[in-house]
DNA sequence: TGTACATCAGTGAACGCGCGTTCACTGATGTAC
DNA sequence: TGTACATCAGTGAACGCGCGTTCACTGATGTAC
């Protein structure tokens, strides 16, 4: 049996990552479909077959991303019980899902090259929104019956993606990749920390 | 007396309004020299004179964006003595500044487009951040002797620039600036409230 | 006060380049009979 | 089981376009004498 290469049996998620890590190695400015054919290995016009243009092949990416997030602070929290734990458990796994998906978060971020009306975009976005929202109902129940829940997660999810921005300011003077993730893992604790005890007041 | 237009007068300050005005209205990925060129009404190559490349320009923006951003805080706190309304105060000037200049903002956040080891840049990021770990400072001295100031400044920067991430999420719902600008002022109150509880408990 | 000259800011034509898009094509796969 | 055919995925040449950069230039300004 020959192993055949015309067929590349799964293009989309190849240019997915593809793409996902140029961007993670030069950032969104001069990103090309042209580039992210040449990195898969496929000629310049196969992208277009799936996405037909950069708009929806980044697009794609960004639900992929929002997917992995939700899916991590999923797995994150089941089991947890105690509304402290579960809200240091979704904070931590949310930081730790930007800085290991660089290119992933780079593109979720910037809102003007994507379609934000797609519908698995938004699926994915409030999927992982949801999961946040379920930790501070838990606070809530747990310790502050009064806790407006709506803007009580718009607060936590404010913190911890604030948190990521400044880790990638971070970077610029560490300039080493792994001193940056110790230096902003070590800064979850305490802020998620913070971000509890202003919920739990009353 | 003629009025002469072949000199500017002065082109560096036209062509940094030019650049958040496009950015403002198109975001940062198709910009061009050409095209700011264009808006300030010069022929595209006397952008170079000032500014060499496009990241000089846009590194020139973002300082522009820092120092304003410095001021505002700077001017909203001033006489203010009560640690809860200077962290209000401080916090409402970030978020309304962010809103009142996008473009400004949206090249301050992407960081793989301008030079980082810009020393004006750094400068003035240093001159906003410091106003912001000040009145974390008067919470220390006021309420809560033991606060680690700078993970409380680092906790206040990522909550009040999160928000404003997210301000630009929700204007993806909105559709209508108006609207956006008076949602997300609406959300700063509480959500800043949040987070001086965060930092008071003790 | 006037003249000469150096310096600086902005012009506009020219260049080569990478881009997205189009299109006729070819190779592989799946289905009908 | 074999053959014919439709469909789909990927190719590669060609196109026009906007880009950054270069360069000789021109117009305005400031300074020396």
């Amino acid at each position: 049996m020959t192993v055949s290469t015309y067929h590349h049996g799964d293009l989309p998620s190849a240019l997915r990552a593809a793409t996902v890590e140029l961007i993670a190695e030069k950032g969104t400015s001069g990103f090309s479909l042209r580039q992210v054919a040449r990195q898969a290995g496929v000629s310049h016009a196969a992208p277009a077959h799936h996405f037909g243009d950069v708009e929806g092949l980044l697009t794609s990416v960004a639900a992929e991303g929002y997917g992995v997030l939700a899916d991590e602070m999923a797995a994150a929290i089941v089991d947890v019980e105690g509304a402290r734990e579960r809200l240091l458990a979704a904070g931590t796994a949310y930081v730790r899902v930007a800085l290991q998906n660089p290119g992933h978060f780079a593109v979720m971020l910037q809102q003007d090259i994507v379609n934000r009306n797609d519908a698995e975009l938004s699926a994915q976005g409030v999927r992982a929104y949801q999961i946040l929202a379920d930790c501070v109902e838990t606070v809530r129940q747990q310790l502050n019956p009064e806790l407006d829940v709506d803007k009580a997660a718009t607060f936590c999810w404010a913190t911890v993606q604030g948190l990521v921005t400044l880790a990638d300011k971070l970077q610029t003077v560490a300039d080493d990749t792994e001193t940056t993730y110790t230096e902003a893992t070590e800064l979850v604790a305490p802020i998620v920390n913070f971000m509890f005890e202003g919920l739990a007041a009353r």
